[in-house]
RNA sequence: UGGGGGAUCGUUUAGUGGUAGGACUAUGGACUCUGACUCCAUCAACCCAGGUUCGAAUCCUGGUCCCCCAGCCA
């Protein structure tokens, strides 16, 4: 039986529901990034939003680079964007630029000029700004308002041809000074930027501001709704303006969602490439940042990421998503496709005294739930290596682990007993001794006794040496940067732990870049994508398993 | 009274005048060759004050708190 997934509900949804009630036609949407950056896990909200409602509606979707400002934007993250589209598994119906509508959106401002809504502002930038007014205070006409269309008109296309520098001139839509919403206060619709483009070159040196494009972009593409997050909600006055005024092929709708925010991270733009710059992450896709390429090298699926995305809703509320929300997608998505093997992060050397030869194979199951993935190989031995917090000294209560004198399951293997710990001469424990039972091979004891632990092991002599790199979050603090302090001092010190010399069960030896694995009872692991090779195999600790032991453990102390 | 947006379990979300429901978390239990997975159970919420109504999370009035806006950025 097939259960399909509900479509979620959202009042966006509800609301192209609503329209489709009474209008007829293919819903088209787009994702809008400026090319200026990684794209985050806040964008794979916007973006599962826009390509799936198109999906949903049979309709379609465009990736719209939104590039009109060249003094910020350059083709890597241009190629980044496509990539981790292309990874997340979206297909974009069309690609288009901003860009692309250069021409047309030069013809719309002249439109305007000649509507007398648009003139030239030969006021400096601080002058503009202080005509503008305050939140509170209405601003003042410029003294350039009233320009004549033909000296608008005029002036205009010198900017165009750039006869004049950078800043001399402005193009402004005439609105209305004294409104309330400082948008509508003649906002700048283009300015002199004398660059060059990464579409078009040196064709322009005049570029249309955002407010002015997006609308018109919007309407020349038939988007029937623009979504985007709330701070644009001030704009939407502005958006419609445009297009009330202009004759434009339609009139698409702007609604305005919640972005999403993820506690112990940061998700600006501007903090992340501050990490990056100073060098306090190793680079875009750290695994540790949540920029979709670092998840990507951390081992997130875009199955999960997904999955996440559709978990926290769509609502016009600020929220603050928890991070085990996100821990939850990706446990869930990977536990029943995931291959189990056995990997000892911290080694500590076990001798089995009364065990006769020096190895044998055994066979385990990659899955203990689905046989369908079949098994391999684990070489068993004389001398393993198990992890050193599976053994203590002094056992506290509930602890179920090696301790003198106990017993424990190797997984896939024996019972062992713990007969005597070795010492270095500063008391550190560095060898166990043990006896195992030979009747207990594969696991169970004839006799029906039960052993409350099993614990994961590695062959010494058969194990490969592995580097493992552990991840914690990267903040301490919920909200990092909250108040005023620099966000850069909730950095958690510990959020990458390095462990060189870990072993992990020869079947890996060919585990590509990528590949996935449940470390059992540690997590889920994947291979390096950029400094993993056949000669040092490197994972990253994608997450953790749930760990009841170590809540047990913590309310012991 | 500058404008705009928002307040429902710890978190997130449903609800559109008629039993406040789900998910995550937490807690307890069952199962277990992963202290995993799975399953069961439990805890837990309508910002406040009035009003309308047989009945209000929902409608009205008045408050309170939070977020966004003064780039020639998007």
């Amino acid at each position: 039986m097939q259960t399909s997934k509900p479509i979620p509900n959202d009042f966006i949804r509800q609301i192209i529901a609503e329209d489709l009630k009474t209008k007829i036609y293919q819903v088209v949407t787009r994702f809008p990034p400026e090319p200026n950056g990684y794209l985050h896990i806040g964008h794979a909200k916007s973006i599962c939003l826009n390509f799936d409602v198109a999906a949903e509606n049979g309709g379609r979707c465009y990736l719209r680079f939104d590039d009109t400002n060249p003094s910020k934007e350059n083709l890597e993250y241009v190629e980044s964007i496509k990539a981790d589209l292309a990874w997340l598994g979206y297909t974009w119906t069309e690609l288009r630029h901003s860009s692309d509508y250069f021409e047309q959106l030069y013809g719309y401002a002249i439109e305007l000029i000649k509507l007398g809504k648009a003139y030239v502002c030969s006021l400096t930038g601080e002058e503009i700004k202080q005509y503008r007014g305050t939140l509170k205070e209405p601003g003042q006409n410029s003294p350039y308002r009233e320009r004549s269309i033909e000296e608008n008109l005029a002036l205009f296309a010198q900017m165009k041809a750039g006869e004049f520098a950078d800043g001399e001139y402005v193009l402004r839509a005439k609105i209305d000074m004294n409104s309330p919403n400082i948008n509508l206060r003649d906002p700048i619709i283009y300015r002199i930027k004398h660059l060059p483009h990464q579409m078009t070159g040196d064709k322009w040196c005049v570029y249309p501001m955002y407010d002015f494009t997006h609308c018109l972009s919007d309407a020349i593409e038939g988007i029937t709704h623009s979504l985007c997050t709330l701070e644009f909600a001030d704009h939407r006055p502005l958006y419609d303006w445009f297009l009330d005024t202009l004759a434009t092929p339609c009139h698409p709708q702007q609604i305005e969602f919640a972005r999403l925010s993820l506690n112990y991270a940061v998700m600006s733009k501007r903090k992340l490439q501050e990490l990056v710059e100073s060098k306090l992450v190793s680079g875009w896709n750290d695994p540790r940042m949540p920029t979709l390429t670092g998840m990507r090298r951390r081992g997130y699926t875009p199955e999960s990421i997904r999955d996440f995305c559709e978990k926290i809703g769509l609502t016009k509320n600020n929220t603050n998503i928890e991070i085990g929300v996100l821990e939850n997608s990706i446990r869930s998505d990977l536990d029943p496709k995931t291959a189990r093997v056995m990997a000892v992060l911290n080694p500590l050397r076990v001798v089995i005294e009364n065990y006769p030869t020096e190895s044998e194979q055994l066979e385990a199951p990659y899955h203990p739930n689905d046989p369908s993935m079949g098994s391999r190989p684990v070489t068993f031995a004389k001398v393993i290596y198990i992890e050193q917090e599976d053994f203590l000294e002094e056992p506290p209560k509930k602890f179920f682990r090696l301790a003198p004198g106990r017993e424990v399951r190797l997984r896939y293997a024996y019972f062992i007993t713990c007969q005597s710990v070795i010492k270095d001469t500063n008391g550190e424990i560095v060898e166990l001794r043990c006896t195992y039972d030979p009747a207990t091979k594969g696991g169970s004891a004839p006799d029906g006794r039960k052993v409350k632990g099993t614990i994961h092991w590695v062959s010494e002599a058969h194990a490969i040496t592995a580097e493992i790199r552990l991840y914690d979050r990267l903040f301490n603090q919920s909200n990092p940067g909250v108040s005023g302090t620099d966000f850069k001092t909730a950095l958690n010190p510990n959020s990458i732990e390095i462990l060189p010399n870990s072993k992990v069960e020869a079947s890996l030896a060919n585990a590509q870049i990528d590949e996935r694995y449940q470390f059992e009872r540690q997590g889920y692991f994947c291979v390096d994508n950029i400094d993993s090779s056949a000669e040092k195999l490197v994972f990253n600790r994608i997450v953790t398993l749930r760990d009841s032991w170590a809540k047990i453990d913590k309310a012991n102390k």
